[in-house]
DNA sequence: CCCAATCTGTCATCAGCATGTCATCAAGAT
DNA sequence: ATCTTGATGACATGCTGATGACAGATTGGG
């Protein structure tokens, strides 16, 4: 899941990314609204976190231009105080929930969770499909009970190809989740990866998990 | 598994212990301290829900007690605000996790199956791991019967692995956990420790306990 | 209270591996 | 048959972690 943060405190942004980082989530940092406005355009996000103050363009505007754009994005507020005012204010333009500093980072990761809640139950530590265990916790990877041990990449791109098995997902998705970066069609880093991650998982067992659809993508499923 | 919940305000009291027998849990609810610990003594518990605020004798106190009790007993304290000063001494005296109110149901369950995952493995005073023997309340930690010396830093930072074993701990998990430290990315410092702990622990034996996994952080766990 | 020993963290440098590039090959589509 | 798309192996390189030396901090003994 792909988070955006929107806060020009640094210290604090350096905390929320490190501490929702190590809860799994893919996390960029922003430090004002234009550079925040801009990433949501090239990223696909899952939610955003924003602050209400900003230098420039304050949470507000970016607020009301988000909810211009046809994709629906969670977005949690940040504010100072708890002001009512604000709150009926957010709620208004939009925000899905609201949080007043100081707070405490267990309840954020709840409002979070929260808001995500229905984006498929991707959450839980340990992901199965056929004879495949992926624990994300303990960052373990096993097929057919044997122990599989996987790069930082190919554990990520496993991981996103998982959390949406059954789906044709397309190089520019993987590489926007897996990556971070805006697919430049001058390279096959994809088709090296997925290679790699087959030779670990699908490397002599008779029914691959890892399928090519041709001109559209890979999907991660079980065939009979 | 048996819960005790000890928490004054009856309607937040009645409330948990619906939702956690719902959730399959074996619940006792008491509003006061001294039944509190009396009951810890009748029966035996799997983990107790501490609030900190009582009427006569205050979680802490109560927390303090039974820490003095040969039997470890998981606890997490429910507090009224998220101070850190609290979340200080609660570790202090023992306390295995912290939930500020309010906080989601969701988030505390996460929070009981996490303290009782391991339990027995985690909690006893004596860890072991292959021949590596590890004790806590005497400080002292053998491999293959040969006493070691361990520094503070080195003693927590292998309780910290030790109490995860088979899970891969990020640098900053490591960092919080044993230094008390936002990671910051310009020290090497878990480096450097993890070398010291090798150096004592893994040096000259066959098979090492501490392993590196690139890019994600290290592992303390028996490979054949 | 001071000194010495040890612990703990910093830094510069080194080594090895993960990641990305590229050239080439294979296989589907038209 | 030809063109396009993906697969594959070899290779380069930059990054991450390892390591040794050093310095400040802490502790314990005299």
């Amino acid at each position: 899941m792909k988070i955006l943060i929107i806060e020009d405190e640094v210290k604090l942004g350096k905390y929320l990314k490190q501490g929702l980082d190590e809860s799994g989530f893919n996390v960029a940092l922003v430090d004002n609204g234009i550079d925040g406005l801009h990433q949501t355009t090239e990223m696909d996000y899952d939610l955003v976190l924003l602050d209400v103050m900003l230098p420039g363009m304050s949470g507000w505007d970016i607020l009301k231009r988000l909810r211009l754009k046809p994709k629906y994005l969670p977005v949690i507020m940040l504010t100072a105080r708890d002001d009512v005012a604000d709150r009926v204010q957010g709620l208004e333009l939009g925000a899905d929930d609201y949080m007043s500093k100081p707070f405490s980072f267990c309840e954020l990761l709840a409002r979070i969770h929260n808001q995500l809640r229905d984006k498929g139950s991707t959450h839980s530590a340990i992901l199965i499909i056929g004879d495949l265990e992926f624990n994300r916790l303990k960052r373990k990877v096993k097929r057919d009970g044997g122990s599989i041990d996987l790069t930082a990449k190919e554990f990520a791109l496993l991981e996103f190809l998982l959390t949406r098995q059954g789906q044709v997902l397309s190089k520019s998705q993987i590489a926007s989740h897996v990556w971070d970066i805006n697919f430049d069609s001058d390279t096959n880093i994809i088709e090296v990866a997925i290679k790699r991650l087959r030779n670990k998982i699908d490397q002599g067992f008779s029914s691959p998990l890892i399928h090519t659809v041709r001109g559209m993508g890979y999907v991660l499923e079980l065939r009979s």
